[in-house]
DNA sequence: GTTAGCACTCCAATATGAATAGTGCTAAAA
DNA sequence: TTTTAGCACTATTCATATTGGAGTGCTAAC
């Protein structure tokens, strides 16, 4: 554990190293520091945080800079959200805006705002799918070669697929289908559904027709999009202001993560099931392409909806406290945004 | 006009230049070219060169590099389109792969198989829809206040949108639009039918609601979106290959300029209505942040369904032989690839 | 019209030196 | 025992030479 004068020291050179970029000298700190010692004192006490592995140099005679070590510790104990200015607060609401007709505007609209406030790149994650239910399934015919099938959820999300269908396919078969759907599926969560697609509907669809897998494996991927994760990502190009511009073959991996949502899905995977505001820093996650980045996730609460989460991503020298600060705020707008979204439409 | 040998020194300037990146000088050129001359009369014919201002020095005592100008000579009257290796060409075809239930699916896929295969980006866009005609509409009700309009159009796109209705729309008048959208517009080319929609509709619902127009604004979105052109861009990271790594505010710039379908649309006008493969140097189109790029474009015929357009964006030291080459095989590819689409889908 | 030769120019890379900002350590003061 | 002043030392950064090399333009001869 550190003294409180270590604490305070270690907290000044991140703010200061945040702010200038610059690593942080003894004297500048001692002016910066709210109380007063010598450069000397400063110096000596510096020397320890190095021992300890918090602080680094980056040549021999040189300032400290926080270590990876030394930003997880300011992360865990020291740093403090700073209050969210009224302006934001309000620009926040009005960058909302008008009320949305469907949940995805909603969740997207979230990363558009969060990446234009911070000038980070965010990235949203609706709430949890595996507590939405399928409440429809429909199928169009378009012309005589192509379908259109149609699911929708209960959180009011409509997705569709268009399938070219053979001649030999029967139209009411399908209207058989969409009815056997209709009537066992609907009101289950979606991987039930999924279940149930594979194991029961066939059983049942082979009293009208001798080959009943084929209508059912044509649909499957349908019902796997509804009920994957689907994330929103914006501000990318933001990226580009913070990396570094000899290296781009690492920018490029930066961003071909940031478009892969299985990649995604393991930036912000919430394992860990604390709630709350958490950081993690690139250089824990393993990936080389992040090493100079760190990511800030927060998760928001929806009730009996599931959770959802927020998440911006920058450089390892982010303002974690404004972030922090700004992403409390948001995860509770964004709340009472689906709150409402969810009590304006459900069918009571 | 150019002496036969300054041709041939401009040619290969040009080559050697997007060779290697360096400027070239008189005995670099003297070993490259064909024939022989001594490195003092390449340099008075360079000298002359740039006189007419067809090359340029970086400085006073440098190699040249061509100008602006010596470019457009160069791809208005040198450059020869080479010759496009066979494995290439089988690439080409391997990669199309499976058969295509959509035609966008066809230009989408177009658009990666040459980025891939230029490591630059590629932007394609589908054949002229003013030729395309409605050939359906649907709209399914999802929910007690959600409904899907869907739109199908003779070259078997499908689009869809989904809104928001209250109560108070009645059932049987979504109907009555329906059938009236169906027996009046159907077969009409799409801007005719945007043109129809607000001026005959309104007035035959007129007859069964007395606020028509509401209805018709509400689908209007999809209808333009059936109309507009609809481009797709594929490896845009591969600009980072060849940006100034210096100036990310260009590199940014340039990214929003392809993804706006406006800013793409000037790119790309084929204003010139002359049919073939067209180099347009970014410099000549007015926009800074094109300054050091530039952009071939090839059209592409599938008969009366119209044409449709293939580009690849580059710095200005682009592989254009090599490219032009390359697009010269791959629009006729493509052009059989959706004729054989057209024939599978079309209705007979 | 072409070529050899030479003086000239600029760049890129390398060295040189001074100024600066920082450190670690020691010995004295609190 | 902790803090401080002072000093020797080190690395970076910036500006300023110094050099070699690649290239040019020009002139005079072929």
């Amino acid at each position: 554990m550190l003294s409180e004068r270590q604490d305070a020291i270690l907290r000044e050179v991140v703010r200061i190293f945040t702010d200038t970029g610059q690593p942080v000298g003894s004297k500048t700190l001692m002016n910066a520091l709210p109380f007063h010692v010598s450069s000397a004192t400063i110096r000596n006490e510096m020397a320890t945080l190095e021992e300890i592995g918090y602080l680094e140099k980056t040549h021999l005679s040189s300032g400290r800079v926080p270590s990876i070590n030394g930003y997880r510790y300011y992360l865990d104990y020291l740093v403090q959200p700073s209050i969210v200015p009224r302006d934001v607060a309000k620009k926040i609401d009005e960058d909302f805006g008008q009320t949305y007709h469907q949940l995805d505007d909603i969740i997207e609209r979230s990363a558009k705002i969060l990446s234009h406030l911070t000038s980070y790149t965010a990235i949203t994650l609706g709430p949890e799918s595996s507590k939405t239910l399928l409440t429809g399934f429909r199928i169009v015919p378009l012309n005589s070669h192509q379908i259109m099938a149609i699911i929708v959820t209960s959180d009011n999300n409509v997705e569709n697929n268009i399938y070219t269908v053979d001649d030999e396919l029967d139209s009411s078969l399908i209207e058989k289908f969409v009815k056997i759907v209709n009537d066992k599926l609907v009101g289950q969560p979606l991987p039930k559904v999924i279940e149930m697609l594979h194991d029961d509907v066939p059983i049942i669809l082979s009293n009208y027709m001798h080959s009943a897998s084929g209508l059912v494996d044509m649909v499957d991927d349908l019902f796997q999009k509804a009920d994957s994760d689907k994330y929103f990502v914006d501000g990318q190009l933001n990226l580009l202001n913070y990396a570094d511009s000899n290296d781009m073959q690492e920018v490029q991996s930066l961003f071909s993560i940031i478009n892969q949502s299985n990649d995604l899905k393991k930036l912000l995977d919430p394992s860990s099931s604390e709630s709350g505001i958490r950081v993690r820093l690139g250089s824990e996650l393993g990936s080389d392409a992040l090493k100079n980045y760190s990511i800030i996730t927060a998760d928001y609460d929806v009730g009996h909806h599931g959770k959802g989460i927020i998440a911006l991503l920058g450089p390892t020298t982010m303002h974690y406290s404004q972030l922090i600060g700004l992403l409390g705020e948001f995860r509770t707008e964004l709340a009472k945004r689906l709150i409402d979204y969810y009590s304006r439409y459900d069918d009571s």
